[in-house]
DNA sequence: ATTGACTCCGTACTTGACTACGGAAGTAAG
DNA sequence: CTTACTTCCGTAGTCAAGTACGGAGTCAAT
């Protein structure tokens, strides 16, 4: 359990935590990352902590929450704000329901297009356009 | 069955396929509607085939068929071309398939997430961004 | 014939999450 | 010490699908 002195120049930050070296930058321009002190004229270094935080970022981000979302999360991360976290997470997975119902209905109207596709035969019509004209 | 002669003014059009206005002109240059010709120094007129071709295309873009998807679809549109509108909405398919699973793996790690908030009580750390930590 | 609404046309801006570029300065290898 | 790679920093560009703007010109009604 020893504490590592924040040994990784940014490049081997960005690589152990699966992003690019601009991705980095960016997020420290959104705030989402704290840049740390840079010692006379020297260069930055970061520590396990960075790492894991843009981890939760991209795990949060799979998930369907934005930036701005996940910047939110973070100021509840110490867990002490159980019910704005909760909140925020309900709201997300009402919004991945509502997608997920779309999607649905998206599958079947295409799985209908598809199967009906042919069954015209000859140079009529395909009434695969046909399914999406009408149920699209 | 009369053919009306095309009557619209882009405005009554854009009202009628239920888009805006510069959604039509966006369109025009993005080469999914033609320009009917402009009368001397006047005004163009749009007729119930320019309706139903944007009905088309916004039919198409909610099954996730993005514009130059939906210019292709529009050159197979004929029917002559089965095989080929067969073949992009399969790719479609797969591709709104492959979505839902995402959705669906994202929907249980975040009801995981809600209905483990609260659980540890008091002045714990909430197990949401636990979770999301872990499993996002 | 003067409003007021609409059309035409070109250009530029928007959003979100990056990605690219360019020049200066630091750093590691030989 | 030179060479090659990074880092630093600011600015600018990318993508999709529009949206906004501004200065004409045109049309219908008063
Ligand atoms: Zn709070
Ligand atoms: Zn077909
Ligand atoms: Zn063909
Ligand atoms: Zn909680």
């Amino acid at each position: 359990m020893h504490k590592d002195r924040e040994p990784l120049t940014i490049g081997a930050f960005a690589q152990a935590a699966g992003v690019k070296v601009e991705t980095i930058r960016y997020y420290q321009r959104r705030r989402l990352l704290a840049e740390p002190a840079k010692p006379v004229g020297g260069i930055r270094r970061y520590g396990d902590a960075d790492v894991a935080r843009v981890r939760f970022i991209k795990s949060a981000q799979r998930l369907g929450f934005n930036l701005d979302e996940i910047a939110e999360l973070l100021r509840l991360e110490d867990g002490t704000h159980c019910e704005e976290a909760r909140r925020l997470a309900e709201h997300k997975l009402k919004g991945v329901r509502e997608r997920l119902t779309e999607l649905r209905r998206m599958e079947a109207v295409l799985a209908e297009a598809v199967a009906n596709c042919g069954t015209a035969g000859g140079r009529l019509a395909c009434p695969l356009i046909a399914v999406l004209r009408e149920r699209g």
